[in-house]
DNA sequence: CTTAAAAAGGCACGATCGGTCACTTTTTGT
DNA sequence: ACAAAAAGTGACCGATCGTGCCTTTTTAAG
């Protein structure tokens, strides 16, 4: 069946819009609804909940990013200009990509760490996933390969300066985010891969 | 009159708590009414609206993190003991003062830095503020002092093993968090200082 | 102890919340 | 072409939302 998963397509894609912004715990099922085009009693034709709507909001988004991100450096050989590449769209993603509400797992992130349940397993595991490629990438900088703790360390680094990009750009409306960004992680590369 | 104002400060006590988990958009004034033994319309006798208190809230919780984090600093000499002394003290603040919801700070920068409104400047005007001031004390760490655009660099980097160590720490529930943070800001304050 | 003011509660309002149900329309595979 | 399945509607549920009006209790000053 072809129509109904172009509609349940269109109802993931407005929720993360509108989690994004608002935060999951306070999207409405009517607002997603009208949004869409639908009444409030179709979106239950596609989900059985409003929380199996976020489920599958949240791991689209983690799809959705995994592909942007990722999918570029694919095409490069493994080490630090892969690594770049990575991170540059990682800065896009939630610059450009999101305009609207920002990054949607960075948001889920700081919304979900302290509410047990599905939503933060999810995020936990894809999170988890996310660092253990990342850190899998870091070993090609040098040659014999670093420790598995100093790649988490790089990693959290890595991911320490993509949030720190985020709230200069998207709080402050700092337009120099980008180049702080950029700076830290050249030098971090540096430094992990002449030693 | 006194009752009125302890009863004012428990309600942004309360607000705070509840607002770091689930985040200020998903708050009711009947569960903060409940959890503080006060009935709904009990509130409004200390806040014209949910968004006074909110911002009142949000005040107040800036108010004690700077007394919090810079408090034991302001006993030692300007310089790096002062910086790590403000750094310590704030993975604290994440990771142990808040234990239920983390910081509100973060919470609310995250889930407020793209809906326009008064909490948003509130958020704004006070993280630049607080920017400012350890931009400031940067320039204690070199003689002759580093330019700004480097202060604010070195506090971008300060500022995003902050978040990295939160994330780790309060999603992942990595133990080891509060190494990676402490190593990472070690080796910017070397980098800075020797130069 | 009195008394006026401050603090808090009672109660009801219109709106909206997530969700169900019976029913109609549209899409789909054959 | 046609029957079955999927998609979508509108009315409605009990609960809760933020808020205003009015009364009662508590408090501090005289």
């Amino acid at each position: 069946m072809k129509k109904g998963e172009a509609t349940r397509a269109r109802i993931i894609d407005e929720t993360g819009r509108q989690a994004a912004i608002r935060g999951f715990g306070a999207i409405s099922l009517g607002d997603v609804a009208e949004a869409v085009g639908l009444s409030k009693s179709g979106l239950f034709k596609h989900f059985d909940s409003k929380e199996a709507m976020e489920l599958a909001t949240l791991d689209a988004g983690f799809d959705r990013f995994v592909a942007f991100v990722w999918g570029p450096a694919d095409d490069l050989p493994p080490g630090r200009a892969r690594l770049e590449s990575v991170f540059e769209r990682w800065l896009d993603w939630t610059e450009v990509e999101n305009a609207a509400g920002g990054c949607l797992i960075v948001a889920a992130s700081t919304e979900l760490d302290d509410q047990p349940g599905p939503m933060r397993d999810l995020l936990q595991g894809r999170v988890r996933a996310w660092r253990r490629r990342l850190a899998g990438e870091m070993k090609a900088l040098r040659e014999p390969p670093m420790s598995d703790a100093e790649a988490e360390s790089v990693v959290f680094q890595m991911k320490s300066f993509i949030l720190g990009h985020s709230e200069l750009r998207r709080l402050l409306d700092d337009t120099g985010a980008r180049a702080a960004a950029r700076s830290a992680f050249d030098s971090l590369m540096d430094r992990t891969q002449h030693r």
